[in-house]
DNA sequence: GTTAAAACTTGATATAGATCATAAAAGTTG
DNA sequence: CAACTTTTATGATCTATATCAAGTTTTAAC
Protein backbone atom coordinates (compact mmCIF):
# COMPACT_ATOMS: atom_id res chain seq x y z
CA UNK A 1 0.00 0.00 0.00
CA UNK A 2 1.56 3.37 -1.06
CA UNK A 3 1.39 5.94 1.68
CA UNK A 4 -0.81 8.87 1.07
CA UNK A 5 1.34 12.45 1.50
CA UNK A 6 0.11 13.67 4.94
CA UNK A 7 -2.00 17.16 5.50
CA UNK A 8 -0.02 19.85 6.45
CA UNK A 9 -0.38 23.80 6.66
CA UNK A 10 2.38 24.10 3.99
CA UNK A 11 2.10 27.26 1.52
CA UNK A 12 4.17 26.14 -1.50
CA UNK A 13 3.47 24.23 -4.51
CA UNK A 14 6.15 22.05 -5.81
CA UNK A 15 5.01 22.50 -9.61
CA UNK A 16 7.45 24.80 -11.52
CA UNK A 17 5.36 26.49 -14.16
CA UNK A 18 5.82 25.05 -17.99
CA UNK A 19 2.54 25.82 -19.12
CA UNK A 20 3.87 28.22 -21.79
CA UNK A 21 5.35 25.98 -24.01
CA UNK A 22 2.12 24.41 -26.16
CA UNK A 23 1.87 28.04 -27.16
CA UNK A 24 2.12 28.06 -30.90
CA UNK A 25 4.07 31.02 -32.66
CA UNK A 26 1.63 33.03 -32.61
CA UNK A 27 -0.03 32.72 -29.88
CA UNK A 28 3.66 33.46 -28.21
CA UNK A 29 3.64 36.52 -29.91
CA UNK A 30 0.19 37.43 -28.90
CA UNK A 31 1.81 37.04 -25.51
CA UNK A 32 5.03 38.75 -26.01
CA UNK A 33 2.71 41.66 -26.69
CA UNK A 34 0.82 42.07 -23.73
CA UNK A 35 3.30 41.44 -21.20
CA UNK A 36 5.45 44.27 -19.53
CA UNK A 37 8.25 43.36 -16.43
CA UNK A 38 8.24 44.99 -13.34
CA UNK A 39 10.90 45.16 -10.98
CA UNK A 40 9.60 45.05 -6.75
CA UNK A 41 11.61 45.97 -4.15
CA UNK A 42 11.54 43.47 -0.84
CA UNK A 43 8.72 44.84 1.09
CA UNK A 44 6.64 46.06 -2.21
CA UNK A 45 3.41 45.28 -2.86
CA UNK A 46 2.91 43.76 -6.24
CA UNK A 47 -1.33 43.56 -6.04
CA UNK A 48 -4.05 44.89 -4.24
CA UNK A 49 -6.78 43.33 -3.01
CA UNK A 50 -9.87 44.60 -4.12
CA UNK A 51 -8.14 46.62 -7.28
CA UNK A 52 -9.48 45.48 -10.36
CA UNK A 53 -7.66 42.29 -11.91
CA UNK A 54 -5.98 43.71 -15.35
CA UNK A 55 -3.34 40.97 -15.57
CA UNK A 56 -2.01 37.63 -14.10
CA UNK A 57 1.52 38.07 -13.03
CA UNK A 58 4.24 35.69 -13.29
CA UNK A 59 7.21 35.85 -11.05
CA UNK A 60 10.42 35.16 -12.47
CA UNK A 61 12.88 36.03 -9.59
CA UNK A 62 12.16 36.81 -5.86
CA UNK A 63 9.77 35.20 -3.32
CA UNK A 64 6.44 36.98 -2.63
CA UNK A 65 3.30 35.85 -0.24
CA UNK A 66 -0.18 35.95 -1.19
CA UNK A 67 -2.64 37.08 1.61
CA UNK A 68 -5.76 38.06 2.25
CA UNK A 69 -6.98 40.98 4.93
CA UNK A 70 -9.47 43.25 6.66
CA UNK A 71 -9.47 46.14 9.00
CA UNK A 72 -7.74 43.57 11.81
CA UNK A 73 -6.64 40.50 10.46
CA UNK A 74 -4.46 38.90 7.80
CA UNK A 75 -3.91 35.44 6.65
CA UNK A 76 -1.40 34.45 4.14
CA UNK A 77 -2.60 32.28 1.36
CA UNK A 78 0.42 31.21 0.37
CA UNK A 79 4.39 31.63 0.02
CA UNK A 80 5.21 31.97 -4.19
CA UNK A 81 8.33 31.09 -4.92
CA UNK A 82 10.35 32.17 -8.57
CA UNK A 83 8.94 30.08 -11.77
CA UNK A 84 5.42 30.35 -10.85
CA UNK A 85 2.11 32.16 -12.27
CA UNK A 86 -0.67 34.11 -9.53
CA UNK A 87 -3.46 36.18 -9.85
CA UNK A 88 -5.36 32.97 -12.27
CA UNK A 89 -8.61 33.63 -9.61
CA UNK A 90 -9.00 36.95 -11.31
CA UNK A 91 -9.48 35.17 -14.72
CA UNK A 92 -12.86 34.58 -15.29
CA UNK A 93 -14.47 35.38 -12.37
CA UNK A 94 -17.29 38.25 -12.54
CA UNK A 95 -16.40 40.95 -10.62
CA UNK A 96 -13.00 41.14 -11.78
CA UNK A 97 -11.28 41.90 -9.01
CA UNK A 98 -8.26 40.95 -7.22
CA UNK A 99 -9.17 38.52 -4.00
CA UNK A 100 -5.75 39.14 -2.39
CA UNK A 101 -2.80 41.16 -1.99
CA UNK A 102 0.43 39.99 -2.93
CA UNK A 103 4.06 41.89 -1.87
CA UNK A 104 7.65 40.85 -2.38
CA UNK A 105 9.92 39.13 -0.02
CA UNK A 106 12.91 39.70 -1.35
CA UNK A 107 13.61 42.22 -4.91
CA UNK A 108 11.52 40.44 -7.40
CA UNK A 109 11.07 40.81 -10.90
CA UNK A 110 7.52 40.15 -12.00
CA UNK A 111 5.75 39.59 -15.47
CA UNK A 112 2.30 41.03 -15.83
CA UNK A 113 0.43 39.66 -18.46
CA UNK A 114 -2.52 41.36 -19.88
CA UNK A 115 -5.82 39.25 -19.07
CA UNK A 116 -7.40 39.92 -22.13
CA UNK A 117 -4.72 38.40 -23.87
CA UNK A 118 -4.51 35.62 -21.36
CA UNK A 119 -8.05 34.79 -21.43
CA UNK A 120 -7.99 34.94 -25.39
CA UNK A 121 -5.34 31.96 -25.81
CA UNK A 122 -7.34 29.75 -22.87
CA UNK A 123 -9.96 30.52 -25.02
CA UNK A 124 -8.19 28.86 -28.28
CA UNK A 125 -5.73 26.77 -26.98
CA UNK A 126 -7.32 23.77 -24.79
CA UNK A 127 -3.61 22.39 -24.14
CA UNK A 128 -2.61 25.58 -22.76
CA UNK A 129 -6.14 25.70 -20.72
CA UNK A 130 -5.09 22.25 -19.48
CA UNK A 131 -2.39 23.10 -18.16
CA UNK A 132 -3.51 26.16 -16.63
CA UNK A 133 -6.40 24.01 -14.98
CA UNK A 134 -3.26 21.34 -13.84
CA UNK A 135 -1.83 24.66 -11.82
CA UNK A 136 -5.38 25.74 -10.03
CA UNK A 137 -5.66 22.45 -9.14
CA UNK A 138 -2.79 21.61 -7.58
CA UNK A 139 -3.36 25.06 -5.72
CA UNK A 140 -6.63 24.06 -5.02
CA UNK A 141 -5.55 20.67 -3.28
CA UNK A 142 -2.71 22.67 -1.32
CA UNK A 143 -5.59 25.14 -0.14
CA UNK A 144 -7.59 22.52 1.20
CA UNK A 145 -4.75 21.15 3.04
CA UNK A 146 -4.52 24.16 4.83
CA UNK A 147 -7.49 25.08 5.72
CA UNK A 148 -8.39 21.48 7.31
CA UNK A 149 -4.89 21.94 9.08
CA UNK A 150 -5.69 25.71 10.06
CA UNK A 151 -9.51 24.89 11.57
CA UNK A 152 -8.27 21.50 13.26
CA UNK A 153 -4.59 20.78 14.45
CA UNK A 154 -3.13 22.84 17.40
CA UNK A 155 -0.63 25.60 16.56
CA UNK A 156 2.24 23.08 17.46
CA UNK A 157 1.50 21.31 14.36
CA UNK A 158 0.62 24.19 12.07
CA UNK A 159 4.20 25.96 13.15
CA UNK A 160 6.31 22.79 12.77
CA UNK A 161 4.46 22.18 9.50
CA UNK A 162 5.56 25.66 8.37
CA UNK A 163 8.87 25.60 8.96
CA UNK A 164 9.57 22.20 7.61
CA UNK A 165 7.56 23.81 4.28
CA UNK A 166 10.13 26.54 4.49
CA UNK A 167 13.05 24.27 4.90
CA UNK A 168 11.67 21.31 2.47
CA UNK A 169 10.22 23.41 -0.38
CA UNK A 170 11.85 27.13 -0.45
CA UNK A 171 15.39 26.69 0.74
CA UNK A 172 15.69 22.82 0.35
CA UNK A 173 18.36 22.80 3.41
CA UNK A 174 18.55 22.26 6.54
CA UNK A 175 19.97 25.83 7.64
CA UNK A 176 18.85 29.10 6.32
CA UNK A 177 18.26 32.80 6.25
CA UNK A 178 15.18 33.35 7.65
CA UNK A 179 13.26 36.27 5.43
CA UNK A 180 10.01 35.90 7.24
CA UNK A 181 9.09 37.99 10.51
CA UNK A 182 7.63 36.43 13.25
CA UNK A 183 3.92 38.35 12.32
CA UNK A 184 4.44 36.57 9.31
CA UNK A 185 4.24 33.15 10.92
CA UNK A 186 1.64 34.33 12.79
CA UNK A 187 -0.68 34.89 10.01
CA UNK A 188 0.65 31.53 7.89
CA UNK A 189 -0.31 29.87 11.09
CA UNK A 190 -3.80 31.89 12.22
CA UNK A 191 -2.23 32.54 16.02
CA UNK A 192 -0.82 35.99 17.20
CA UNK A 193 2.87 36.45 17.11
CA UNK A 194 3.18 36.35 20.64
CA UNK A 195 2.36 32.83 20.43
CA UNK A 196 4.54 32.39 17.59
CA UNK A 197 7.42 33.81 19.83
CA UNK A 198 6.61 31.86 22.45
CA UNK A 199 6.35 28.37 20.81
CA UNK A 200 9.47 28.88 18.46
CA UNK A 201 11.37 29.39 22.04
CA UNK A 202 9.71 26.12 23.06
CA UNK A 203 11.18 23.98 19.81
CA UNK A 204 14.29 25.78 20.80
CA UNK A 205 14.51 24.71 24.53
CA UNK A 206 13.46 21.42 23.40
CA UNK A 207 16.66 21.55 20.73
CA UNK A 208 14.62 21.32 17.57
CA UNK A 209 15.53 24.56 16.12
CA UNK A 210 18.26 26.71 16.53
CA UNK A 211 18.07 30.90 15.67
CA UNK A 212 20.55 32.98 15.71
CA UNK A 213 19.98 36.51 14.32
CA UNK A 214 18.32 35.61 11.12
CA UNK A 215 19.69 32.12 10.54
CA UNK A 216 17.53 29.48 11.23
CA UNK A 217 18.43 25.80 11.65
CA UNK A 218 16.58 22.95 12.48
CA UNK A 219 17.98 20.72 13.84
CA UNK A 220 16.01 17.78 14.98
CA UNK A 221 13.40 17.23 11.19
CA UNK A 222 12.23 13.98 12.53
CA UNK A 223 10.66 15.20 15.86
CA UNK A 224 9.50 18.35 13.94
CA UNK A 225 7.73 15.94 11.43
CA UNK A 226 6.14 14.04 14.65
CA UNK A 227 4.85 17.06 15.92
CA UNK A 228 3.00 18.40 12.20
CA UNK A 229 1.84 14.58 11.85
CA UNK A 230 0.24 14.58 15.34
CA UNK A 231 -0.35 18.02 16.35
CA UNK B 1 -18.46 53.50 -5.56
CA UNK B 2 -19.51 49.83 -5.56
CA UNK B 3 -20.10 47.53 -2.11
CA UNK B 4 -18.04 44.84 -2.64
CA UNK B 5 -19.47 41.63 -0.98
CA UNK B 6 -18.24 41.03 2.52
CA UNK B 7 -15.95 38.18 3.37
CA UNK B 8 -18.48 35.36 5.06
CA UNK B 9 -18.15 31.56 5.90
CA UNK B 10 -20.87 30.59 3.27
CA UNK B 11 -20.78 26.97 1.63
CA UNK B 12 -22.67 27.22 -1.19
CA UNK B 13 -21.57 28.71 -4.82
CA UNK B 14 -23.83 30.90 -6.28
CA UNK B 15 -23.22 29.12 -10.17
CA UNK B 16 -25.63 26.89 -12.08
CA UNK B 17 -23.56 24.75 -14.35
CA UNK B 18 -24.11 25.30 -17.65
CA UNK B 19 -20.58 24.29 -19.09
CA UNK B 20 -21.97 21.50 -21.63
CA UNK B 21 -23.43 23.87 -23.88
CA UNK B 22 -20.00 24.37 -25.43
CA UNK B 23 -19.93 20.82 -26.63
CA UNK B 24 -19.86 19.81 -30.61
CA UNK B 25 -22.08 16.85 -31.31
CA UNK B 26 -19.42 14.24 -31.37
CA UNK B 27 -17.73 15.62 -27.80
CA UNK B 28 -21.51 15.31 -26.95
CA UNK B 29 -21.70 11.51 -27.88
CA UNK B 30 -18.03 10.54 -26.30
CA UNK B 31 -19.31 12.40 -22.86
CA UNK B 32 -22.44 10.02 -23.22
CA UNK B 33 -21.21 7.23 -23.80
CA UNK B 34 -19.07 7.47 -20.51
CA UNK B 35 -22.15 8.93 -18.35
CA UNK B 36 -23.52 6.16 -16.04
CA UNK B 37 -26.41 7.63 -13.33
CA UNK B 38 -26.73 6.57 -10.07
CA UNK B 39 -28.87 6.77 -7.50
CA UNK B 40 -28.07 7.49 -3.89
CA UNK B 41 -30.16 7.09 -1.05
CA UNK B 42 -29.86 10.17 2.06
CA UNK B 43 -26.34 9.38 4.08
CA UNK B 44 -24.89 7.29 1.41
CA UNK B 45 -21.27 7.93 0.24
CA UNK B 46 -21.35 9.49 -3.03
CA UNK B 47 -17.24 9.82 -3.52
CA UNK B 48 -14.61 8.58 -0.65
CA UNK B 49 -11.53 10.70 0.23
CA UNK B 50 -8.61 8.12 -0.39
CA UNK B 51 -9.85 6.70 -3.49
CA UNK B 52 -9.19 6.46 -6.63
CA UNK B 53 -10.84 9.35 -8.70
CA UNK B 54 -11.78 7.52 -11.76
CA UNK B 55 -14.53 10.16 -12.77
CA UNK B 56 -16.09 13.56 -11.67
CA UNK B 57 -19.64 13.88 -10.80
CA UNK B 58 -22.59 15.72 -11.55
CA UNK B 59 -25.42 15.96 -8.95
CA UNK B 60 -28.55 16.11 -10.94
CA UNK B 61 -30.65 16.55 -8.20
CA UNK B 62 -30.37 16.18 -4.25
CA UNK B 63 -28.13 18.04 -1.99
CA UNK B 64 -24.69 16.90 -0.79
CA UNK B 65 -21.76 17.75 1.46
CA UNK B 66 -18.17 17.48 0.80
CA UNK B 67 -16.07 17.17 3.34
CA UNK B 68 -12.43 15.85 4.42
CA UNK B 69 -12.11 14.16 7.67
CA UNK B 70 -8.96 12.40 9.17
CA UNK B 71 -8.91 10.01 12.38
CA UNK B 72 -10.58 11.96 14.75
CA UNK B 73 -12.04 15.45 12.74
CA UNK B 74 -14.17 16.61 10.03
CA UNK B 75 -14.31 19.62 7.75
CA UNK B 76 -16.72 20.33 5.64
CA UNK B 77 -15.99 21.89 3.16
CA UNK B 78 -19.05 22.84 0.89
CA UNK B 79 -22.62 22.55 0.33
CA UNK B 80 -23.97 21.23 -3.06
CA UNK B 81 -27.31 22.03 -4.07
CA UNK B 82 -28.27 20.89 -7.46
CA UNK B 83 -26.71 21.48 -10.75
CA UNK B 84 -23.09 21.31 -9.95
CA UNK B 85 -20.26 19.69 -11.15
CA UNK B 86 -17.46 17.98 -8.33
CA UNK B 87 -14.62 16.38 -8.13
CA UNK B 88 -12.87 18.59 -10.42
CA UNK B 89 -9.49 18.81 -8.11
CA UNK B 90 -9.03 15.26 -9.08
CA UNK B 91 -8.66 15.99 -13.03
CA UNK B 92 -4.62 16.18 -13.49
CA UNK B 93 -3.67 16.06 -10.18
CA UNK B 94 -0.74 13.80 -9.52
CA UNK B 95 -2.19 11.21 -7.31
CA UNK B 96 -5.41 10.58 -9.61
CA UNK B 97 -7.15 10.50 -5.90
CA UNK B 98 -10.12 11.64 -3.88
CA UNK B 99 -8.77 14.33 -1.58
CA UNK B 100 -12.23 14.35 -0.03
CA UNK B 101 -15.76 12.90 0.92
CA UNK B 102 -18.98 13.50 -0.73
CA UNK B 103 -22.32 12.01 0.56
CA UNK B 104 -26.11 12.80 0.13
CA UNK B 105 -28.15 14.71 2.87
CA UNK B 106 -31.14 13.55 0.93
CA UNK B 107 -32.22 10.77 -1.93
CA UNK B 108 -29.92 12.00 -4.77
CA UNK B 109 -28.82 11.60 -8.29
CA UNK B 110 -25.59 11.82 -9.74
CA UNK B 111 -24.04 11.51 -13.16
CA UNK B 112 -20.32 9.88 -12.93
CA UNK B 113 -18.60 10.72 -16.18
CA UNK B 114 -15.43 9.01 -16.71
CA UNK B 115 -12.71 11.29 -16.03
CA UNK B 116 -10.33 10.34 -19.42
CA UNK B 117 -13.30 11.28 -21.45
CA UNK B 118 -13.65 14.26 -19.23
CA UNK B 119 -10.09 14.94 -19.83
CA UNK B 120 -9.77 14.50 -23.52
CA UNK B 121 -12.73 16.97 -24.15
CA UNK B 122 -11.27 19.84 -21.92
CA UNK B 123 -7.99 18.86 -24.05
CA UNK B 124 -9.70 19.02 -26.97
CA UNK B 125 -12.11 21.89 -26.80
CA UNK B 126 -11.02 25.15 -24.96
CA UNK B 127 -14.30 26.56 -24.70
CA UNK B 128 -15.47 24.03 -22.67
CA UNK B 129 -11.88 23.82 -20.94
CA UNK B 130 -12.59 27.76 -19.99
CA UNK B 131 -16.12 27.13 -18.51
CA UNK B 132 -14.52 24.28 -16.12
CA UNK B 133 -11.74 27.36 -15.25
CA UNK B 134 -14.36 29.69 -14.47
CA UNK B 135 -16.43 26.94 -11.93
CA UNK B 136 -13.05 26.03 -10.46
CA UNK B 137 -12.09 29.93 -10.47
CA UNK B 138 -15.37 30.64 -8.23
CA UNK B 139 -14.91 27.72 -6.30
CA UNK B 140 -11.27 28.99 -5.22
CA UNK B 141 -12.55 32.42 -4.43
CA UNK B 142 -15.59 30.41 -2.26
CA UNK B 143 -12.85 28.48 -0.45
CA UNK B 144 -10.68 31.64 0.18
CA UNK B 145 -13.27 33.20 1.66
CA UNK B 146 -14.08 30.49 4.32
CA UNK B 147 -10.85 29.82 4.74
CA UNK B 148 -10.05 33.59 6.04
CA UNK B 149 -13.38 33.35 8.17
CA UNK B 150 -12.61 30.26 10.00
CA UNK B 151 -8.84 31.00 10.98
CA UNK B 152 -10.14 34.66 12.00
CA UNK B 153 -13.94 35.18 12.89
CA UNK B 154 -15.39 34.18 15.89
CA UNK B 155 -17.73 31.44 16.30
CA UNK B 156 -20.81 33.83 16.43
CA UNK B 157 -20.18 35.63 13.48
CA UNK B 158 -19.37 31.97 11.83
CA UNK B 159 -22.45 30.73 12.36
CA UNK B 160 -24.34 33.38 11.57
CA UNK B 161 -22.67 33.25 8.04
CA UNK B 162 -24.41 29.50 7.70
CA UNK B 163 -27.54 30.17 9.13
CA UNK B 164 -28.07 33.01 6.30
CA UNK B 165 -26.22 30.99 3.78
CA UNK B 166 -28.73 27.90 3.69
CA UNK B 167 -31.33 30.61 3.76
CA UNK B 168 -29.96 32.68 0.69
CA UNK B 169 -28.45 30.09 -1.21
CA UNK B 170 -29.65 26.86 -0.56
CA UNK B 171 -33.94 27.13 0.62
CA UNK B 172 -34.20 30.82 -0.77
CA UNK B 173 -37.16 31.68 2.12
CA UNK B 174 -36.46 32.72 5.95
CA UNK B 175 -38.12 29.37 6.84
CA UNK B 176 -37.49 25.95 5.59
CA UNK B 177 -36.88 21.88 7.23
CA UNK B 178 -33.58 21.92 8.33
CA UNK B 179 -31.33 19.18 6.69
CA UNK B 180 -28.32 19.63 8.37
CA UNK B 181 -27.68 18.22 12.17
CA UNK B 182 -26.22 20.32 15.14
CA UNK B 183 -23.34 18.20 14.15
CA UNK B 184 -22.91 19.36 10.72
CA UNK B 185 -23.60 23.10 11.35
CA UNK B 186 -19.90 22.01 13.75
CA UNK B 187 -18.28 20.76 10.68
CA UNK B 188 -19.19 23.44 8.74
CA UNK B 189 -17.96 26.12 11.56
CA UNK B 190 -15.36 24.51 12.66
CA UNK B 191 -16.58 23.98 16.18
CA UNK B 192 -18.13 21.75 18.48
CA UNK B 193 -21.32 19.96 18.29
CA UNK B 194 -22.19 21.05 21.90
CA UNK B 195 -20.86 24.89 21.22
CA UNK B 196 -23.12 25.03 18.22
CA UNK B 197 -26.02 23.83 20.34
CA UNK B 198 -25.42 26.52 23.05
CA UNK B 199 -25.01 29.43 20.46
CA UNK B 200 -28.27 28.42 18.47
CA UNK B 201 -29.78 28.83 21.90
CA UNK B 202 -28.27 32.04 22.51
CA UNK B 203 -30.02 33.10 18.94
CA UNK B 204 -33.42 32.08 19.97
CA UNK B 205 -32.96 33.40 23.21
CA UNK B 206 -32.29 36.66 21.64
CA UNK B 207 -35.15 36.14 18.86
CA UNK B 208 -33.29 35.77 16.14
CA UNK B 209 -34.12 32.46 15.41
CA UNK B 210 -36.87 30.09 16.00
CA UNK B 211 -36.69 26.47 15.91
CA UNK B 212 -39.43 24.46 16.41
CA UNK B 213 -38.44 20.07 15.54
CA UNK B 214 -36.78 20.26 11.84
CA UNK B 215 -38.52 23.39 11.62
CA UNK B 216 -36.07 26.39 11.11
CA UNK B 217 -36.91 30.21 10.57
CA UNK B 218 -34.72 33.18 11.03
CA UNK B 219 -36.41 36.00 12.64
CA UNK B 220 -34.28 38.82 12.66
CA UNK B 221 -32.62 38.60 9.26
CA UNK B 222 -30.51 42.13 9.76
CA UNK B 223 -29.39 41.63 13.24
CA UNK B 224 -27.39 38.08 11.82
CA UNK B 225 -25.69 40.00 8.75
CA UNK B 226 -24.64 42.43 11.51
CA UNK B 227 -23.57 39.06 13.69
CA UNK B 228 -21.62 37.80 10.18
CA UNK B 229 -20.21 40.86 9.77
CA UNK B 230 -18.44 42.16 12.56
CA UNK B 231 -18.61 38.60 14.46
C1' DG C 1 24.89 58.97 14.00
C1' DT C 2 20.81 60.22 16.16
C1' DT C 3 15.93 59.38 16.20
C1' DA C 4 11.95 57.25 15.03
C1' DA C 5 9.64 53.13 13.87
C1' DA C 6 9.27 48.31 13.50
C1' DA C 7 10.18 43.89 15.19
C1' DC C 8 10.98 40.97 18.91
C1' DT C 9 10.48 39.31 23.84
C1' DT C 10 8.48 38.28 28.30
C1' DG C 11 5.13 38.15 31.91
C1' DA C 12 0.44 38.51 33.89
C1' DT C 13 -4.21 37.85 33.01
C1' DA C 14 -8.44 36.79 30.61
C1' DT C 15 -11.58 34.05 27.87
C1' DA C 16 -13.69 31.71 24.02
C1' DG C 17 -14.53 27.32 23.22
C1' DA C 18 -13.15 22.54 24.13
C1' DT C 19 -13.73 18.56 26.87
C1' DC C 20 -16.07 15.47 29.87
C1' DA C 21 -20.10 13.60 31.91
C1' DT C 22 -24.79 12.68 31.96
C1' DA C 23 -29.46 12.50 30.36
C1' DA C 24 -33.62 13.35 27.69
C1' DA C 25 -35.66 13.18 22.97
C1' DA C 26 -36.09 11.52 18.61
C1' DG C 27 -35.26 8.14 15.02
C1' DT C 28 -34.43 3.53 13.47
C1' DT C 29 -34.90 -1.51 13.20
C1' DG C 30 -36.18 -6.12 13.73
C1' DC D 1 -43.61 -1.56 20.15
C1' DA D 2 -39.47 -2.77 22.61
C1' DA D 3 -34.56 -2.32 22.23
C1' DC D 4 -31.09 0.24 20.41
C1' DT D 5 -28.74 4.05 18.32
C1' DT D 6 -28.23 8.67 17.22
C1' DT D 7 -29.11 13.34 18.03
C1' DT D 8 -29.95 17.05 21.03
C1' DA D 9 -29.30 19.25 25.33
C1' DT D 10 -27.12 21.20 29.60
C1' DG D 11 -23.95 21.77 33.37
C1' DA D 12 -19.14 21.74 35.37
C1' DT D 13 -14.57 22.20 34.42
C1' DC D 14 -10.38 22.97 31.90
C1' DT D 15 -7.01 24.79 28.72
C1' DA D 16 -4.90 26.56 24.62
C1' DT D 17 -4.29 30.67 22.99
C1' DA D 18 -5.56 35.63 22.87
C1' DT D 19 -5.05 39.99 24.94
C1' DC D 20 -2.78 43.61 27.30
C1' DA D 21 1.17 45.88 29.03
C1' DA D 22 5.85 47.03 29.21
C1' DG D 23 10.48 46.31 27.77
C1' DT D 24 14.45 45.48 24.61
C1' DT D 25 16.57 44.98 20.31
C1' DT D 26 16.89 45.65 15.44
C1' DT D 27 16.05 48.14 11.30
C1' DA D 28 15.09 52.19 8.64
C1' DA D 29 15.22 57.18 7.89
C1' DC D 30 16.75 61.73 7.87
Amino acid sequence: MTTIGSINTCTVGLDRCNCFESLSDEEMKLLNENIVEVKFKKGETICKQGSFASHVMYLCKGLAKVYMENQNETLILKIIPADNLVGLTSLFNGNNVFQYNISAYVDSVVKLIDINAFREIINKNAKFATEIIQIINSNTVQTYGRFFCLTQKQSYGRLADIILCLSDRIYKQRSFELLLSRKDFAELSGMTTETVIRMLKKFKDDELIEIEGKNFTIKNYDLLKKISDYG
